[in-house]
This record gives C-alpha cells, structure tokens and sequence, in this order.
DNA sequence: GCGACAG
DNA sequence: ATCTTGTCGC
C-alpha cells in the first residue's frame, strides 16, 4: 500500500527534480507484469487557466472493449510547480495523486497525455506516474520532447521507432489516415509492443485515445465549473 | 554560446 | 496548457 521511493516527493526545485528523476529511473520496471490482461483501461490529464494557479485534474476508466466509461474522478488543487520541459510530472502529477485517491475502480493500465521513456532521463510523467500510482502505464504524446524518426506510413496502424542517442525510446504511431502521428512509449510495468498495441485499440477513430478525450474533456468540464468542487491545497 | 523544448 | 472567431473540409 505504501508506494516504493521517493515517486511522491514533490517539495523539490527544478534541479533537485532532476536528481530525483535519474534516482527513480532505476526502479522503473520496462515489461508488462506476466499475464497482464486489459479489462480496463483509464486515461489521465490536467487543465490550467491563463493568470490561475489552480489545476483541475481527472481520470476517466473505460472498458477495453466497449471503450465505454465506467468510472470517472477529479481533483482540483494548486500549482506549485512551473511547467518546465522535461519536469512535466511535478507540475500535474500531486493533482493526478489526489484524483486517484477518489478513482473508485481501478483500471488495468493507465495512459498519459505526455510522454513516458521517450524523455531526456527516461522519466517522462507516464513512467513517474507509474511509478506513484503502481500501475501499468502508458505515455502518449501529440508532440516530440526528444528523439526522431524516418519516414512513416500513412495507413492507420503504421508505425515507425524514435530514436534518440541510439536508443528506441518509443513508436510515432499513425492511429487515422491522413493525421500526424501520436508519440507513443512505456512508463513503467509496461514494454513498446504492448504499449502501441493498446493505444491503437483505443484510437479507433480519432488521432487521440478516447482514454485521453474523455479525460480532457473531464477536466476542462471541472474548469469551467470552478473550483466549488473542493480544492486541495 | 545557440537552439530546442511533453503540457 | 491557455487566450480566442471564424472558417475550411469531410
């Protein structure tokens, strides 16, 4: 019950986040547990207002096959932590923490609107949130934080490594004909095959999973209803 | 030193 | 991410 390390730890500056981000890479766990069989499957995101330091963040649980919502949970607290790239988790993850604690169903695998290995030190907020949450996870990113790619198919399903400093850190992956790629990769309990595996199962028809459609529109919905819902500071 | 830079 | 109206295209 109680969470391994220091994935919790979010009094810290930016360059202390990135010691304990080379820290936490040690414990992160690249495969999928044996056996692992996906029922359900939560998406995750957060939203912000322009001149406000309150973040409304949630989690929406759908069923893997239907990909019909299920459970749904929200958190709105303050901001303590800037947006600096590279660092995205400790700016959404302590809102995302508090949003779990009141997820009344637990999904099977978690995916995150950002990136999860396909970061400068391994450690995107898919696989420090995995790490916090201690579940299978998922990054999945509309844009590139680091790395390349050759050239990609444009049929749906066509994918392509991306590389950096000779490592295949994730897949760009075509999920409709026609659109840019997502930037899929692990976070953590999680390989690359089954990530884009199951990202492709829940983008069935848009650019991005409805795991994280849901979730976004959640989240802007607890926005622009205001901080009634109680607010942790 | 310069440019890049998830959300 | 957010700030913002209309507009092009399937």
């Amino acid at each position: 019950m109680e969470r391994q390390s220091e994935a919790g730890r979010w009094d810290v500056t930016p360059s202390e986040a990135v010691e304990l981000q080379r820290r936490l890479r040690e414990q992160l766990v690249l495969r999928p547990p044996p056996g692992l069989k996906v029922e359900r499957i939560a998406g995750a995101d957060i939203s912000t207002e322009k001149w406000k330091d309150t973040g409304f963040g949630g989690f929406v649980v759908l069923d893997l096959a239907s990909l019909q919502p299920v459970a749904q949970s929200g958190a709105a607290v303050t901001l303590r932590f800037p947006y600096v790239p590279g660092l995205l988790s400790f700016r959404e993850l302590p809102i995302l923490e508090v949003a779990w604690a009141r997820l009344s169903v637990r999904p099977d695998v978690v995916i995150f609107d950002g990136h999860g290995t396909a970061h400068p030190r391994r450690m995107g907020i898919a696989c420090h949130g995995g790490l916090l949450l201690g579940i299978p996870s998922i990054g999945c990113g509309k844009s590139l934080l680091v790395g390349t790619h050759g050239p990609l198919g444009e049929a749906r399903g066509s994918t392509t490594p991306l590389m950096h400093r000779g490592e295949v850190v994730g897949m760009a992956v075509r999920t409709r004909k026609g659109v840019q790629p997502v930037y899929v990769s692990p976070g953590h309990l999680m390989d690359l095959p089954t990530a884009v595996e199951l990202v492709l199962a829940v983008s069935p028809k848009f650019r991005e999973p409805e795991t994280t459609r849901h979730a976004h529109r959640l989240v802007n919905a607890l926005r622009r209803a205001g901080g009634e819902a109680a607010e942790v500071e």
